[in-house]
Parts: C-alpha cells; structure tokens; sequence
DNA sequence: TATTGTTATACTCTATAACTATA
DNA sequence: TATAGTTATAGAGTATAACAATA
C-alpha cells in the first residue's frame, strides 16, 4: 500500500507534470542564483522587472501585459518600489498615471535573473545538443502561440 | 511609454515563460471539461486523486509523493473526503495511520481529468506531428529526469 | 522516544468589490 | 461620466511550529 501509482514514474508522467517539473526547475535556479545578493526578490518580482520597458509604463499597461488586475499588479509594484528596484512620479500631463520605472538596482537584479535564466537555457542546451535544444524550445512557442 | 518589452512577444519568450503558458493552456484544459461536473474540485485536488493507489495510500506517503509536507497534503485530503471524493481508515495495526482510498466518485473525477489531459495530447500530436510531439515529450522526460 | 497525523498560524499570489482622485 | 490607481478583503496553495495519539 506504500507502492505508489505508475504515473508517479518521470517516464508515464503526463505532459502537464512533466512541463510543471522543468518549470520548478528553472524556478528554483533563479532563486538560488539571486536571493543571496538580493534578498526579498522573489520569481514574481523578477517576472514584473522584465516587463518594465527601459523608458517606464504604466501600471495599467504592465497590468495587461502581465494578465494580472492592476490591483494586483500594483501590490508588486509598491514592494518593489519600497526595496528600492522601482520608482514612479505621476505624470504632469495626466496625474492620474504613475510611470513606473526600474531603478539602476532594478536593472542589476533583472540583469542577474536573466543570466540565471540563461544558465538554465546553457545547461539543457549542452545536455540535448543545440538542435534539439532549439527544436524544444521552438515547440513551446508553437504550443503557446495556437 | 506604453510599448512592451520585446521579452513580451511569444517569440523570444524566455524558456520558463514558454514553459509557463503551456502549463496554463493544460490547467485551463481540465478545469473546462470538468467544473460542470465536478464542482468544487481545483486542479491540485486531480493532482492528488492521481496519486492515490488503487489499494490507497498513508497521508505521509503521499506527502512525500506530491512533495508536499504532510500538513498541506492533509488538507486537500480533508476536503476530498468531505466532498465524498476519498475515503480513509484507521489501520488496524497500527491505528496512527490513516489509509485514504478513492471512491467510485473519486475514480469517476480522475478518468475526466485524465481525459482531458488526453485531449491536450492529442490535440498538441495532431498540431504538432505525433514525430515531433513525442520528441518534445521526451525531451521534457530528460530535463525533468537530469 | 519516534512516528503519524492534526491544529494553529502565516505567507505568497492573485482575485473581486468598493473607493478616491483626476480627467 | 470615464479612467488610473488604491484600499479592503478573501480565497487558493502551501509552509512552519507546536501538539496529540499511538507505537
């Protein structure tokens, strides 16, 4: 009764475990890789810094870019802002909109995500050969793009 | 100010966004096909059912199962016992155990989300080419395995 | 003492509803 | 009135700590 079932097995997983494990995979590498040197950044943040355009957005925007409320959206946005990774100033033509804008801090720890990010892409890239690493990811896209 | 990041085009999403819109293409999936007739069972809770044994299972086996700890797992348990999905036993020899079961409820909720993960199959072989798919699927089985 | 499971509590992520300020 | 953003609240998922019952 301790046995457990055959779909426990990497090899008889269905696809949607399979995609979960490599998702908690390049989860946790860029965890293990960031939150030493920026201590209280978590994936979600990270997510946010890499939608924030060089030039700033509105927290509307980022709202709709990221599918998220604005409500929620705005939550990461002030944590970020009171950590000192983003800043914003209302606009003077429209003082409703509040551009947000990553700070010099913001764009190192997005820089070191992303170079986290980009191990974990080197990494399955030697361990399947480029071809196959490029064929896999050009899957994905076509599975998010239909 | 209000254009996106380039990052933000499908095409040269970063591997974990790729890997996460699958993922959310497949969750949506089950929970289409089967909140009508199944209301009140969430996608963690297929989860589990799937991971019940015929002859059931000890909520700490299957906490480790999930990788989960034995608290949360025991919550979910708790629910779907109280929705009549799984029932549970005190062992006889051992009466701190609780052996959980399916019910023929249960078996009937996890044939319909396996079904539905089936669709996604399909539907991803027949887009994709059943060559192409089930070397995507493999290559997921090595990245998940390394 | 060690193990199984529970209770209490909290954190993360995200949502809905109601609101304020500005246009 | 309509829009941008905020405040308040809640639910889903999961975690840690302290505990009770049993071995």
């Amino acid at each position: 009764m301790t046995s457990v079932n055959d779909d426990s097995r990497v090899g008889a997983a269905h696809v949607g475990r399979l995609l979960g494990m490599a998702l908690l995979r390049i989860r946790a590498e860029i965890l293990a890789t960031t939150s030493e040197r920026f201590p209280g950044l978590r994936v979600s943040h990270y997510r946010l810094l890499e939608l924030i355009p060089p030039d700033g957005a509105r927290i509307t925007d980022l709202a709709e870019i990221a599918t998220m409320t604005k409500q929620g959206l705005g939550q990461h946005v002030d944590y970020l802002q009171r950590l000192g990774y983003t800043t914003s100033e209302r606009l003077p033509e429209d003082r409703r909109v509040r551009l947000v804008r990553r700070t010099p801090l913001g764009d190192e720890a997005l820089a070191y995500s992303q170079a986290a990010i980009a191990r974990v892409e080197e990494r399955w890239s030697r361990q399947l050969g480029p071809d196959r690493y490029e064929s896999f990811r050009q899957t994905l896209r076509e599975l998010g793009a239909d």
